[in-house]
DNA sequence: CGTCTCGTTGAACCCCATCAAAGCCGGTGG
DNA sequence: CCACCGGCTTTGATGGGGTTCAACGAGACG
């Protein structure tokens, strides 16, 4: 959920499929920290990360941030509005993405077969968004932090041992920045759950999750 | 801005264009209070608003509520994930909507015309969401109500006397969980924007703008 | 005219933001 | 190799914006 497409790589399909059909377009790589496009920026092309992460943030005049995504491997991004992009797109690690040609996706003019993912990838994006419409407008920090934690695990976790273990490429600001709350408080229910032997953290960058039940609990049904 | 698809009625062309393409269809009503649709149900067929309005909820186990969105006419509501609907759909009022055919936009294979149209909607839809990001994320709760209000006075907005006037056809309720709010903080803010003559109330459904630069001023820099 | 739902207003509380400062880690250069 | 530096993270103290609980008012409808 709130993942730029979804957790059910079924559409691992997808990127299987288009590479072969048309691959005219080289992968693109960036570095960490660089951007891969901005607020504003004509759409020509829109991208499927191979590898690394990316984040889709929108700005206020007065600096406030909102992250509207981020964006894994399997993830397309970059759908445009009204023939531009909407956000600014970061790369949050060295990320390696996939371009496809814009204008034959939307047309329907290219490849049937690639047009048809595009569409479903936009429907599922927009299902993602209403999971995160909730989370933003209707839960609390615990629930929110608890929440993200649990998508990225089942996400991006791998086992370790006889738990599961994740990387967390983003900052803590950029967390906040995505559940619409501090960093601080996102600091500390991260150090809640820690302290309460839900999750563990390796560094501030890996987290284990001791507790998958308790993280599910808290994510869904907490108060405070 | 966060309404289902867009202020910008160019594409009015979609509905004008595809009556007469594939009105094999005819048109539905639905009264005030009863389901369109609800979560979970197969969607054979999407809609556009041609009058009255209509809201998308989504529910949390625990009776908390999520509007996703609003629809006015013009919007396309009822977009599909994995085939089903990811939201309720009720009247607010006396509502009218066209069907479409769901299967036949889309794979393409229909009407190339009306597919361009879906598609060009649900990236729209794309683009709304983005915004109401930032408004649940990271605005403050006055922000919230006076953003709505500028938004649904540019949708919904007519001109009486020198002043632009507009009905809420949906309850305090249903703002505050459009808001992320509770009734009693939107009440309460509504009130306040009445008191220093920034709208006016004629009754709780019908407001009128009265310093329509004010409303801006405090929908994108106030603090409280 | 009575009832009922919705909206408004009030008072108290609490979660989270804000302000502040101390760790911690990675990088850099001596 | 180590000491210093700068940014990120963590933790603490305090305050405020919005929720919560509660009661009253007002319009809608029979």
């Amino acid at each position: 959920m709130y993942v730029t497409i979804s957790n059910e790589h079924k559409d691992q399909a997808f990127y299987e499929q288009t590479t072969e059909t048309i691959s005219h377009l080289r992968p693109i790589r960036a570095a960490c920290g660089k951007h891969v496009f901005r607020e504003g920026d004509k759409v020509d092309r829109i991208y499927v990360v191979v590898s690394g992460a990316v984040k889709l943030t929108r700005l206020l005049e007065d600096g406030r941030r909102q992250i509207i995504a981020f964006g894994f491997p399997g993830d397309m991004v970059g759908f445009p509005s009204h023939g531009r992009h909407h956000t600014d797109c970061e790369a949050l690690t060295t990320v390696q993405l996939e371009p496809y040609q814009f204008s034959s996706l939307e047309s329907g003019t290219g490849d049937p077969v690639l047009h048809k993912a595009f569409v479903q990838a936009a429907l599922r994006e927009i299902a993602a968004m209403q999971d995160h419409f909730v989370m933003l407008g209707r839960k609390s920090a615990s629930e929110k932090v608890a929440s993200f934690l649990e998508t990225m695990a089942q996400r991006l976790g791998e086992p370790v041992g006889n738990y599961r273990q994740f990387p967390l490429s983003m900052s803590r600001a950029d967390i906040a920045d995505f559940l619409g709350l501090t960093t601080e408080t996102v600091s500390r229910t991260i150090s809640l759950f820690r302290k309460s032997q839900v999750i563990a953290l390796d560094g501030a960058h890996t987290v284990v999750v001791l507790r998958p039940d308790a993280l599910h609990a808290i994510a869904n049904r907490d108060r405070g």
